[in-house]
DNA sequence: ATGGTGGTTAGACCA
């Protein structure tokens, strides 16, 4: 049975909630996994998301900024969310799919950006950033060796590839693709514990179709003219896949025609499918 | 070297 799981960082889902019908009546998908809905749980469109096909929906909310969601057309169970760090700033929500014989964890997660300076001494926000990634270690790698088939999607906000961004020279010093911050996420994907490797790692389930010395984007800055014409673009948003479901990975794509539609998010969906027993 | 755009929300803050 095909399962498809998307990740979409929509930039306000109140903003996004015509483009977000529309990718649910284009491609099917079953699981949707959103960052930055930018709205508390209370005033979330419930309505219109359950009309849109995703009467299932795990939201984690504040006011302004942040927020995650995970809708779906299956029944969720064991819905959580991680206050990472203590901060409590809804980054990080995860549950249980109703899929084939066994039940797929998803989680939809958000990291923080990290602003302007790369200097962590002199750049909380990026201070925070690194130490979000630090915290996420063991967490993800206890994921990456357990039995439970898992999904972890999600507007990581690096871009760990030097084929990942559109001038990995240009961009060394530009947080999403500094080295330390690279570092960091090529050893959450290795998930080595304490034990060694865990379950083999996290598998980049877009890199899966897409040849590494192939450039490939999810994000594109508002600030161009014409963002396809220059494609100074960066892949920020992930779908990794455990041991336990990466051998049912069978398609993973960037939806950068979504780009393109009327007020987008400055954000592409990234979609896989998943043939589950 | 700088500013360019967009969302939230009412003057900045964040991306």
């Amino acid at each position: 049975m095909p399962v498809t799981v998307a990740t979409w960082n929509v930039n306000s889902v109140r903003k996004r909630l015509d483009q977000v019908r529309r990718f649910a009546r284009e491609t099917a998908v079953d699981v949707l996994c959103l960052q930055e809905t930018k709205v508390t749980n209370d005033l979330f469109p419930v309505e219109a998301m359950t009309e849109a096909g995703f009467p299932y929906q795990a939201i984690a909310g504040m006011k302004g900024y942040n927020g995650v969601a995970i809708l779906s057309r299956r029944p969720l169970a064991e819905v959580r969310v991680e206050p990472w760090l203590g901060r409590d700033d809804c980054r990080h929500v995860h549950a249980r799919v109703a899929a084939g014989a066994r039940p797929l964890e998803v989680h939809s997660l958000y990291v923080p950006a990290g602003g302007d300076d790369p200097d962590p001494e002199a750049n909380p926000k990026f201070a925070h950033k690194l130490a979000f990634l630090d915290a996420l270690g063991p967490f993800l790698a206890a994921r990456a060796a357990a039995d439970v088939p898992t999904v972890v999607a999600g507007d990581l906000n690096v871009a760990p590839l030097e084929t990942d961004v559109w001038s990995h020279e240009r961009l060394n010093r530009v947080i999403t693709h500094t080295p330390v911050e690279r570092d960091k996420l090529k050893d959450l994907m290795a998930a080595e514990g304490a034990g060694g490797p865990a379950g083999g790692g996290w598998t980049d389930a877009l890199r899966r179709f897409v040849p590494a010395d192939e450039k490939v984007f999810t994000w594109w800055s508002y600030r161009a003219a014409d963002w396809r014409a220059a494609d100074r673009g960066r892949r920020l948003d992930h779908i990794w896949v455990n041991a336990a479901l990466a051998p049912a990975l069978s398609f993973a794509a960037v939806h950068d025609e979504v780009r393109d539609w009327p007020e987008p998010s400055d954000h592409a969906p990234v979609r896989a499918v998943f043939e589950v027993p």
